[in-house]
DNA sequence: TCTCCTTGTTGAACGTGTTCAAAATAGAAA
DNA sequence: TTTCTATTTTGAACACGTTCAACAAGGAGA
């Protein structure tokens, strides 16, 4: 529905329209040929317009990328919503989660490469851990909020504060993975899935035990002291 | 002293000379002005050469960054070897080397992003994970190793075997954290690494017992199944 | 010394992402 | 309708990474 960073205006019917086209073209294309083999020469003829005007709506060909990255977490949701609602344990309901992000992601596997190496870039807007990007942050998180809220575990205050940031960064693991999986069929990364849910499930349940705390509260500690951003320096 | 992936020849004490002074220079100008900043044409003219004669010795711009690292590694060895000579305790030989490793690249801060950048991307040569950083990657794993070995733990032999590749993940995960990190000399770098290394070593060194082993033999067995390589789909 | 092949070097040319001044087109106000 | 401004659209031009056919230098063997 919303997009990341508004690269450029729409404040036409009409530009609008442009805005679209431009959009799904350039993600057709991008399926179809890959990322670096299309070119914005071939985006703007294939949606018969103008080079210029990708550029006035999109600020780069990486800016397109965002605008996907929108557009792929509002399906996510779409998608595994109806599914988190039937379903309360824990353990399922994460594995929901990744398992629905996955497969949303699949037809798109080369391209997301691409993604997450300027993701990778601090320099980069795209990079999940700049201002820029607040807003699919934010997404990202409350989704696992809800994961977490719905299990109706009962959890310390500390980890149950942090608990949704912290699964978060663990999707963000699986995606990494499954970015290099070349193997068929991505099977690898629903094995992975499917084993380390279990173990990460295990892990929460124990954060009950003052054993357990005894490691958790300087992690936690830890987690929350890094979490804060920190103007950079003069 | 080696090379991660000989991008070119050198077969002649003149062309030696010729790519270590176009290293040198490219070093010198990324340190400079930064990666993106500094043009193929630039760092030719500057070493007085052809910008053809440039790609004669590194495939692209990009293989420019492996040489570097792999200079980066050697130099890290250096500094980091006669600190571990004289400090036999597992977390702080792990400090040691976590600790020198960021000093070492701290005076390529902004240029090591754009190594993570590419390293991101599973279809680059410097994928840590790609085959053709086999070498980089085992000196990598092999710097762990002697840091386990050296400190004379007892641990299971599932662990023991598996923990360098754990650790040097981990190093990853601190390295990825010091790009991103934007606070005065690094300081948020320095204070993750000063409290998670405590943690990391009361982790392996829980690992003797019983109640941690229900956790960490599904969890190890995991990551060698993981570890495999596969052949990418037909 | 001369020959011949390997190694090293050149720089113009290509394709790419991107910019920008200028032109065309809304859409509202008169 | 006509005017006027903000919005949209254009495509040539720019800078960059990269390629390649041609040329130069080096050095081993005669």
């Amino acid at each position: 529905m919303e997009e990341v960073t508004e690269a450029a205006p729409a404040k036409t019917r009409k530009g609008e329209q442009t805005r679209e086209q431009i959009l799904e073209t350039a993600l057709d294309l991008f399926r179809e040929k890959g990322y670096e083999q299309t070119t914005m020469r071939a985006i703007a003829q294939a949606a018969g317009v103008a080079v210029g005007n990708a550029y006035y709506y999109f600020r780069s060909k990486e800016h397109l990328i965002q605008a996907f990255y929108g557009r792929l977490h509002d399906e996510h949701l779409a998608v595994c919503a109806p599914l988190l609602a039937r379903q309360r344990g824990f353990p399922a309901r994460l594995k929901i989660v990744l398992k629905t992000k996955i497969e949303t992601a699949m037809p798109y596997h080369r391209f997301s490469a691409i993604l997450f190496k300027t993701a990778a870039d601090p320099a980069s807007p795209l990079n999940p851990f700049s201002p820029d990007s607040e807003p699919t942050r934010r997404q990202g998180i409350d989704l696992f909020e809800e994961v977490v809220s719905g299990a109706g575990l009962k959890l310390p205050k500390d980890v149950r504060s942090e608990l949704p940031y912290l699964l978060w960064l663990y999707e963000m693991g699986i995606v990494l993975f499954w970015i290099h999986d070349a193997s068929a069929g991505c099977a690898r990364t629903y094995r992975l899935i499917d084993k380390s849910v279990p173990l990460v499930s295990r892990l929460v349940s124990l954060a009950r035990f003052p054993i357990a705390r005894l490691f958790l509260k300087p992690a936690l500690a830890l987690v929350v002291d890094l979490r804060r951003p920190v103007e950079p320096e003069p």
